[in-house]
Parts: C-alpha cells; sequence; structure tokens
DNA sequence: GATGAATGAGGCTTCATTCAT
DNA sequence: TATGAATGAAGCCTCATTCAT
C-alpha cells in the first residue's frame, strides 16, 4: 500500500475543511499550511496555484457527491422511483459528508460560478431523470429545466434550513414530506 | 435645491453594482472609488469602513425588497392569494430591480450571512403568510419553516435559472408554473 | 471689548488640551475641529497649518510660563533667593496650569526637538540666574550649562514624577527639599 | 555556521536606528524596510506588528541597558560605590551605546509610555541602592522616591546636555561632579 | 519532495489640506 | 469668516507566490 509518503491527502483534507468554513477567498495558504501541518512552499509542489486547489478540491468532491447519487439510484426502476432516491441521497450526502455537501454547494453557488457551470454533474443528473420520466408519459409535460430548478430550489433550501437548526420536525419527516413534495410537483395531474 | 451636493448616492450606487457583480469581498475600495468617480478616502467620509458600506447597502435593499413585497401584498385578502402575490412580487422584484435582487439574494446566502439571519424580512412575510394560512386551516399543518424553506427554495432557484437563460419557457408561464406549485405544496389535499 | 466674534480661542484652547492629553503627531485636526466646535476648514483660516498651529501654541505656552517665572523672581534681590524663586514657580507653574506646563515639557523634550532649543526661555532665564551668582562669588565656579543641566533635571524629574503619583511626600515638602538641594548642588562648599 | 540565515537582526538593527532617529511614530514600515535592505512584508514575518516590533526593540535593548549597568555595580560593596557605579554605567552606557541610550530614554518618556512604567528596570536599580543606603544609615531619611527622581534628573538631562554639545566642560569631569552631586543629595549631612 | 524566509503587489484606512458654497 | 465634502498621498498590513537550502 505504502500511499501518502506523500503529505497530498493531508493538504486536501485541510483545504476542504477550510475551504468549507471560511470560504474560499477567506482561507489563505497560511491556513491551509497550518492545518495540514506542512509548509507553505509545499502546497506549491502539488498544486501550481491556490486557485488551482480550490478547482481540484471541487471536483473531486463534486465527482464524489455524483457517485454517491448513483449508488442511490442503482436500484431505483421507474422514474418515481429514481426522483425518490435521488432526493433520499441527496439529504444522505448532506447529512454524511457534511463537509463535502457544504462545500460543494458553496463553492457552486459563489466562489465557482464560472467553473462549476456546466460540471454541476448531481444536476444533470436530476434532469436526466425528470426526462426519462417526462418521455415515459410518468411526469407531465413541462420544461425540465424549470422543473428541475423547483426540485432542486425545494432540496437545496430545505437542507439549508435543516442544517441551520431552523426546522422542528425529524430528519426523516422532512425527507419523507421534499420526496412527496418534488413528486408531486413533476407529476401528471 | 440642485441636486446631492454629496456624492454619496454615486458611492452606494457604484458599491451595489460591484458587490452584486463580484461579491463583497472580490470587490475593491478602489474599484469602488473609481466606478463612482470619487477618491478612496472620500468612501470613509460617508462609511466607516468598507463592511459597514456593505452593510448598508444590504440593509438598504433589503427593505426596499420588502416594501417592494408588501406593495404586491396590499390587495390580497386569502392566504392564496397573499402567497400568490408573494411569488409575483418576487419575481417582479427579481426582474424589475436585478442588481438589487441579486445582491441581496447573494449576499443573503454566503457574505453577510452572520448579519443578515434575522433580518431577512422577506422571508419572515412568507412565514407570517403560512402561519395565517395554517391557522385558518387552509394550508394543512406542517412545520411553517419547512414550509417555507420549500416555497422560498422553489422561487429562489426557478428565478436563478431563469436569469441564467437555462429555462426555455415564458417569463409569465413559469411565474404561474411556480405560483401554482407553491400553492399545491401547502394547500389541503 | 466685543471679542471673540472668532473662534480662534476655542480653537487653540482645543489644541492645547488635545496636543497635551495625545501628543501633537496623534492629535489629529479632526479631534481639534470637534473638540473646538467648529470645522476642520477654519483651522486653515487662522493658521497655515498644522504644525504652524502647534508652534504658536508652544510659543504661547512657553511665553505664558516665563512670564509666570518672572512673576515669582521679582521680589527675589539674592542669587540664592531668585533660584528659590525660580524652583517655586516651577513648581506652581506645573501645578496651577497643567496643561500649559504638560505640554510645553512634552513637546520641547520630543515633538518640537528642533524648533524649541534656542527658544527655551524658562531655561536661559535659569541660566541668568546662575550666571549672576557665579559672578557674584557665590555660587561656585562652574560650567553654567553643566549646574542648569543638574538643576533644571531635578526640577522636572521631581514634578514628572509627583504628578504620576509616585511620590509620598508633601507637595510642600517636595518643594523645600528641592530647593534646598539646587541650591546645594550651585552654593560654594 | 555561516551567520543568520534570516534577515531579522537586519530589520531590528534598522528599526532602532530609525526609532532613535525619528521616534517610533514618525517611522514608517517603509523606512524600516528600505534601511534593513529588505521588504515591508518581511517585518510582518518576523513581529506581528509595528508596534509589537517597537516594544521588542525597547524591551531588548532596555534588558542590554540593565546588564550594563549590573557588570559596573558588581565590584561595588558600599552604597556610596554603588550610586557612583551606577552614575558612571549610566553615563558611560550613554556614550558607548549612543543608539540603545537615546532610543531607551526618548521611548521611555515618550512613545511607550504605558508600557515602560514598571518596566524600567534601570530605575528600579537605583531605587534598590537608595533604599540600601539608607537603611544602612548612610544615605539620610527621606522618601526614596523623590530622591530617585532628583538623582535620576540629574543624571539623565546632564547627559542630554552633554549630547547636545551645550557642556564645555570634558566628560571625566562632567562625570565627576555628577557623581559628587547625587552623593551629596542622599547622603547625610 | 519539503521547507520557510522573503517578496511585492495590492488591500484597507487615515489625515492634513483644499475649495466650492 | 466659516463650512464640510472631497482629495490623494501615504501609512500599515496581508497574502499568494517564489526560491535557496
Amino acid at each position: 500500500m505504502a500511499r501518502s509518503l506523500t503529505k497530498r491527502p493531508d493538504l486536501v483534507d485541510a483545504a476542504l475543511t477550510l475551504f468549507m468554513q471560511k470560504g474560499i477567498k477567506a482561507t489563505t495558504t497560511r491556513d491551509i499550511a497550518i492545518r495540514a501541518g506542512i509548509s507553505e512552499g509545499t502546497i506549491y509542489r502539488h498544486f501550481v496555484s491556490k486557485d488551482a486547489l480550490a478547482e481540484r478540491v471541487f471536483e473531486d468532491n463534486l465527482e464524489y457527491f455524483w457517485l454517491f447519487l448513483k449508488g442511490y439510484l442503482k436500484r431505483a426502476k421507474t422514474p418515481q422511483e429514481m426522483l425518490k432516491a435521488y432526493v433520499c441521497g441527496f439529504f444522505e450526502f448532506s447529512r454524511k459528508e457534511q463537509r463535502r455537501y457544504t462545500f460543494v454547494i458553496a463553492a457552486h453557488q459563489t466562489e465557482l460560478k464560472k467553473l462549476s457551470r456546466e460540471k454541476m454533474k448531481p444536476k444533470q443528473m436530476l434532469d436526466k431523470i425528470l426526462r426519462i420520466g417526462r418521455k415515459q408519459g410518468i411526469f407531465r409535460e413541462m420544461d425540465d429545466q424549470l422543473a428541475g430548478a423547483m426540485v432542486m430550489g425545494t432540496i437545496m433550501q430545505t437542507i439549508f434550513y435543516l442544517k441551520s437548526g431552523r426546522i422542528a420536525v425529524s430528519y426523516d419527516e422532512v425527507v419523507e414530506e421534499v420526496c412527496h413534495t418534488c413528486l408531486r410537483m413533476v407529476e401528471r395531474c
């Protein structure tokens, strides 16, 4: 195995934590070096710049998120099951991988806007589900992007409020409610 | 009377535009001064710091947004009418006051997190509508914050996609669809 | 009389107080304007610059100090009486005119070094007393500047400690002790 | 071994010289960087702020001064010898270590007032000598702080005049005269 | 690969001074 | 005279990046 003779994993991990906590811009290379237990110069042995590091952390975690969702969708057959699995996967990821989730969402919304638009793979996955459902005549006719926006917004905002402790209902109930609501958004009648 | 003896309006206006375009942190005092046609020092005759300026711009525009929504709600009697007016108002504001809308939302989500949580008056307005509807037995029993999160997320994400040109449907149809969806989220049955 | 249609006295008084409290450099024109109840621009109606104001305040108070000492020396006939009157006058001035004394001494020692060396009239007064005493054969042969330095240092340092509350003895006793010591410094045998 | 891998000594040395010449406040970080042959940023790798640098330079030199005086006092047995050694040490330090002496005294009197009061170790050394002499019945009964003030003032003011070239007498004669005078100040009868 | 001192461009802020009213 | 908004030079400090070891 003999991995990690290099300090790269520590570096990437420290960066993820700090980017999530304070945002990319507000995190300094010094912060990262200290938390990773390395020297500032070492960052540049592994990444060409701080921005490149941020990009890489973003992409890795986006990929990770995507694989996570993919796992959740494996057993789903019908579009309804897929959408439900998607919502549950989203919530589960936000709970089990807090750092990753928070960073990916925040970075997507603000700091890596330019970079991330066409790379938002979880969103593309949702688009695909909606397209399939619509083609099968199970979801109603509707602009896919519009439907996607509503579903996405419902999920993400709910998670945001959940994380900030403003929702008094249990986690499971919230997930169920959101699943139900999202289905109603897109199903016929 | 003439007009402003002061360059404060120019300053505030430049700040709003730049904060919206690049974010607060990424906007420098130099940027602001140049765009406002003033010197950097002048900023500090009107605001104690760049952060104070940002805060002020945020609060002013939030207030403006709130008043705008209030105007939209004036004629609404039933909870359904109120919710519909709220959604329409939100969309209208995002269209007619693009800079203000974009800045307020972005700042709220990211850069002024600490500051803005308890001051998000438009969100409180929504909370109130949902509470009234629930008490009148028109909206179903449900955690207000959860309902609010879903409505909020649906509206905001849709506007975000609309602005970025990804939604092919006409503005009016989008608004109608979102109104409809939000009502279905909270109404009985 | 009809004086003080102008705000100059307020200005000068505010400057003295602030210069004494915080030093010339650390006092801003803004501080002065606020304390004087005038606008910053007005300072420049009366003085060509902040430094000119400081210089003027210094010179005025030095002159005031000098006149004060002169008053104390009026009745003194012998060199011993003169020296004693000088010491007492110094102490009295430091007590009755705290702001003036503190500012003049501080400014002399530090901030107006260049300016004030040849203008330290109270020091010249002491030089004169010592010269007279020496010529009359009452004070011993000794470099006047050396004797002056020792007398000056003894007085000023004592006042400094007295002001800072470190000396437990009564004011009168201190003055008497210093008078006595200074006389012994310069008298024959 | 070579010499310093670091530019810190250059930095501290430049700071001492400039602080002494122009005072702490009037010395800019730019001045320091240029004189030290480093960049401004480098200052902040070694000190948290300009003030922290000044404080450090002050404390180091005060310590140095104190050790110097201590060396002078080593062989002194009687209080008289101690006081004499103290005076001589003070003068010697002011001559051999001009920069250090001037800076420490100036900083003590003006710019680091708050900081330095309880840290003025040379003054404490004098206090101790006076206390010992008084307890042994060799120096007369008198408030220690008062006696200390007079001795201190005599020494420092004389050095000040000596440095500014106003005293025509030879260095050795001045020192002897001041020793003599200080002893007479505190001895019985 | 790893270090960490050094860099220097650029950020925010202060403040003496000017000038239109 | 008086005002006070505006100026702009200059101050302190930060931080991504480089480089000799």
